[in-house]
DNA sequence: GTTGATGCAAATGGTTTGCATAAGG
DNA sequence: CCTTATGCAAACCATTTGCATCAAC
């Protein structure tokens, strides 16, 4: 893996960001200061950072991929509205994997979790409205 | 919602192909009898027979998006090197949203949870692969 | 007859790829 | 120098949409 500045800017960009950009996020972010820098090559920076560990490739289901510079577990919630996407404070299910009966012979390595609901913006929104009804 | 032969049609190739189809395997399921219709019409019946509660829509991580005839909740894996989805047998995690300590002011509905791995094959396959090695 | 559903093609969003060129080691 | 990475455009996959036409009710 060779030690180009546009890797450099990808690495950067997710760090900078913070909060689980996709790639596009980042493309943006880096294209704003660097607009020769292509989306290709930012798309196949993250994919060879995430596999060599330095970022960490989230799945976020009801979105687009997404990136983070944090590489600790812990799962997300998507809001069904607007898309925004938060962290969670749940304990990781460590050992969920051990708990499946396994009839079918897979051999399992992790699991993706995503919860979905309304942000507390959208909730509050949604919740306007149905006052209005009300009266 | 009106009776159309093409939502009827739609409704039975989800019950036919049983195996979570995606949209595009129940559009080819159909095209091989009924050619004449459409892929927007597919997409459009199964996304009104999701949200009317006839089929269930699936969100698998790192597969498009799937349709059940079956309703009961349950999990799936996903196997990261054919792509193929099973059924796991593991209970529901039914009030999984409750234990998650809201910081966030997100209001949860659910939550989507996918395993990854290597299916039967691919890991019969993987095995083979390594042994070759060794000798 | 109204209105909702269809078929078509085009548009969208997200992502990957082929290929000639450029730059890291 | 050799080989990997880049930039560009085009391709690709999954899905949606605008619009004129058609068929349920």
């Amino acid at each position: 893996m060779r030690n180009t500045i546009q890797r450099q800017l990808v690495l950067d960009a997710v760090r900078e960001l913070k909060d689980h950009p996709t790639a596009d996020e980042v493309y943006q972010h880096i294209a704003s200061t660097n607009p020769s820098v292509s989306r290709a090559t930012v798309y196949r920076n993250l994919k060879q950072l995430s596999e060599s560990g330095e970022i960490k490739l989230r799945r976020i289901s009801g979105s687009a991929e997404r990136y983070d510079h944090i590489q600790t577990n812990h799962y997300h919630a998507r809001c069904i509205k607007c898309g925004a996407i938060c962290d969670l404070e749940l304990p990781y299910l460590d050992h969920l994997e051990e708990s499946v009966r396994d009839n079918s012979g897979f051999k399992l390595f992790g699991h993706d979790l995503t919860f979905y609901g309304l942000c507390k913006e959208c909730a509050a929104k949604a919740e306007e409205k149905t006052e209005g009804k009300k009266q």
